[in-house]
DNA sequence: GCGACATTGTTTTTT
DNA sequence: ACAATGTCGC
């Protein structure tokens, strides 16, 4: 067998890697160190060495979007069908599991899936139908209560006991939302993989199955599994299947969603013996762009410790520019942009990072006026919008009339007259007899326990779903759709809704129907569920993109959290301040700064040829101006590879504020806010912040050199410039 | 059931 | 500031 396609494109550090001994194996693998290269050569490498059938492999992803890769990277090398290849994302492949396994899963045969979306609006209905206050127990919170949980494996029988009188109110909640799943045949995302574990724990007959059968297992993103993940994966391993694991401490940015580096630590620990390799030859970024990078992590001090180089040229040096506000910091990065694509290059190859989403507002405007293409990542995805999911729910309806969520969502929509009263008397009833409000509905509009007209409107909803469902029998799914979204009414609803929202939402009808009949049915990856299941999953599972693949030649903007495990030739972080980035609500714990640097080292390490960032002395944040000085790491970054744009004159409209101080600064001193100053001792700045009045006045100068200081007008003997 | 006003919370995201 | 809810009156 020649192997020399698998090894001959590898270094050194990654050929050890992949030819690894059988065994428990973890590679640490820095930014652009060819990381899927190592995996997708390491299965290469077991299936042609080692003589393992693709059949028995299982390589688990986090993101729909890695297991394609994966998956399409691994046919190319392989040359064959990688699908009978048990290739997918931990929820992916927890979902083909309990659909072959429900009975002992016990979950109904036709289990549906429930979105955070659909969690979210089930636990309000839980949280309501408890009769407590709303604000009390924030169903946001009591949200993200459970699925911690979940994550750490825990169900609310285990939790019921313990704690405080609030912790055991969260615990009852968790403990209502379980039935109120239970008797609907909903699972969500969390519960896929905790039901998935418990499967596996309780049935010897089907983990035995799956240990014969899985000879390598192989993960991704090592770094940014959960507990639970982390359990799942050594359920499958037992003590004889090898795990091959790839991550990067450095590039954890998930521990707030309870991603656990640890697990790389435990790793060592819980398969002793356990081979380990370093990735450091980077192939992405230039010289300059590694050392800054390195220079910032090495300020963390939990690292397993890794250092990245290249042979790559230095490169140009990392641009920092001191916007006056987020107007002018907007202006710096599309005079950048335009600035590129005149130097011939695309405008798809820059890539606009920033902290938090709100921060993309101003550099859309900005864009839009200057004319250049953009997109933005993150906001809603196809199958999240309304429109999608109030068709869903009918089909999810029609498979499933016990699916409360679903009724809930539909039953008035369009509206047919069934309004809170008729509903709360629903609920009450379905409550006493532990029975679905389909069933509810049923059993009141026969027994004449309400108004005619509640009763009718309920009868005519319930004939109409089963007429439905009756003609759609037979129809292959495109059609089923359409019929649903035509004879529902959704149709005729949306179309009624004024101005340009309505079209947009009966195209996105039309193009949930061409999904509908894009969609493959695979037996092999779907068994024996129905198309329309399956589809159903399909959504759930895999929302879609933010926005269609844009043809045009667009700037990408995004959050520094979605741009991991992409690249760019430039990168431009912007919003680099104390605040910001790092994020307030990181600063109190070391452990939560470490991680925003990592996702500052995320950002750096994003770029092939260079980086610029930014900052802005003033922002308007939540309705009010704020001042926070420059983010912490710029100064952590070592400054000799560190370029600052002077600002080429001030555009920047003054800003007046209706304060005494500020009329005695201008008059008196000739200061305002945003005034460039001098300072004997302190050097060049700008102010920030006054207060007080007379001799007590004092100024916030934010200076280049000395950071930001409050001075008394009196004494300082600033210089206005 | 719908439009007008009030209240509320604004880090990051995949599945 | 602002968007996204919730409440109230018709």
């Amino acid at each position: 067998m020649d192997v020399s396609p698998i090894l001959d494109p590898l270094n050194e550090a990654q050929r050890q890697a992949v030819t690894a001994a059988p065994g428990a194996t973890l590679v640490l693998a820095g930014a652009g160190s060819g990381k899927t290269r190592v995996l997708v050569h390491r299965i290469a490498w077991v299936c042609h060495v080692e003589h393992v059938s693709p059949y028995g492999v299982l390589a688990v992803t986090f993101t729909n979007k890695a297991a394609a890769e994966m998956r399409s990277r691994v046919e190319a090398l392989l040359d064959v069908s990688s699908a009978g290849m048990w290739v997918g994302t931990f929820h992916g492949l927890s979902h083909r599991l309990l659909r072959v396994h429900w009975r002992d899963a016990e979950l109904p045969e036709t289990f549906q899936i429930l979105d955070s979306e659909d969690q979210y609006r089930l636990l309000r209905r839980v949280i309501k139908g408890m009769e407590l206050d709303e604000a009390k127990w924030p169903p946001k919170q009591v949200q993200w209560y459970i699925n911690a949980r979940k994550d750490e494996g825990l169900r609310a029988q285990h939790l019921m006991n313990n704690g405080d009188h609030t912790e055991r109110q969260y615990a009852q909640i968790y403990s209502a939302y379980e039935e109120a799943c239970e008797r609907a045949g909903l699972v969500d995302f969390a519960e896929l993989l905790l039901r998935t574990l418990e499967l596996l724990r309780k049935c010897p007959d089907v983990i035995n199955h799956y240990r014969n059968r899985f000879h390598y297992i192989l993960v991704d993103e090592f770094q940014d599994t959960n507990a639970l993940q982390y359990a799942w994966l050594r359920e499958f391993c037992g003590d004889q299947v090898p795990l091959f694991a790839v991550g990067d401490d450095d590039q954890s940015i998930y521990g707030w969603r309870g991603a656990r580096v640890e697990n790389i630590n435990h790793f060592m620990r819980d398969f002793p013996g356990a081979q380990f390799y370093r990735l450091e030859q980077n192939y992405r970024s230039t010289r300059t762009i590694l050392t800054a990078a390195n220079g910032l992590i090495e300020h963390n001090s939990a690292r397993m410790g890794k250092s990245l180089w290249t042979r790559d040229a230095e490169g140009e040096p990392i641009l920092l520019y001191a916007a006056y506000n987020e107007q002018d910091e907007a202006r710096f990065v599309a005079d950048k942009v335009i600035d590129w694509v005149r130097r011939g290059h695309r405008r798809s190859e820059v890539a606009v990072l920033y902290r938090s989403n709100a921060q993309s507002r101003v550099f859309e405007e900005v864009f839009m006026t200057q004319g250049i293409p953009y997109r933005v990542y993150g906001g809603l995805r196809f199958f999240e919008r309304a429109e999608i999911k109030d068709t869903l729910a009918y089909l999810r309806l029609i498979a499933n009339p016990a699916d409360d969520p679903s009724f809930e969502r539909v039953v008035n929509l369009p509206t047919r007259g069934i309004g809170e009263r008729t509903m709360a008397i629903l609920r009450a009833h379905a409550k006493d007899y532990a029975i679905s409000l389909w069933e509810a509905a049923a059993q009141l509009a026969a027994a004449k326990e309400l108004t005619t007209r509640a009763a009718k409107a309920l009868t005519h909803f319930q004939s109409l779903v089963v007429q439905v469902a009756r003609e759609v029998e037979e129809l292959p799914l495109h059609d089923q759709v359409a019929r649903v979204i035509e004879r529902t009414g959704l149709k005729s609803h949306y179309g009624r809704e004024p101005g340009e929202k309505g079209q947009t939402r009966i195209d996105n009808l039309a193009e949930l129907v061409n999904a509908a009949r894009g969609f493959n049915f695979n037996p092999e990856l779907h068994g024996d569920m129905s198309c329309t299941d399956a589809f159903l999953a399909h959504a759930a599972l895999e929302a879609g993109e933010g926005q269609g693949a844009s043809w045009e030649d667009c700037a990408q903007l995004m959050t520094l959290h979605s741009a991991k495990g992409l690249e760019f030739p430039l990168v431009i972080i912007v919003g680099l301040e104390q605040g910001l980035f790092p994020h307030k609500m990181s600063l109190q714990e070391l452990g939560r700064l470490e991680e925003e640097r990592r996702l500052c080292y995320v950002g750096i390490t994003r770029a092939r040829e260079q980086v610029v960032l930014s900052y802005a002395e003033t922002r308007r944040q939540y309705g009010a101006d704020g001042y926070n000085p420059p983010s912490q790491f710029i100064g952590e970054l070592p400054a000799e590879l560190i370029t600052q744009v002077r600002p080429r004159v001030q555009v920047r409209p003054p800003l007046y504020r209706g304060v005494d101080t500020c009329k005695r600064m201008t008059v008196d001193f000739g200061l305002k806010i945003g005034q460039r100053v001098a300072h004997a001792t302190f050097g060049e700045g700008v102010v920030l912040d006054c207060e007080g009045a007379g001799s007590h006045a004092r100024v916030q100068v934010n200076f280049e050199s000395a950071g930001s200081k409050w001075l008394v007008l009196e004494y300082a003997k600033l210089e206005a410039l």
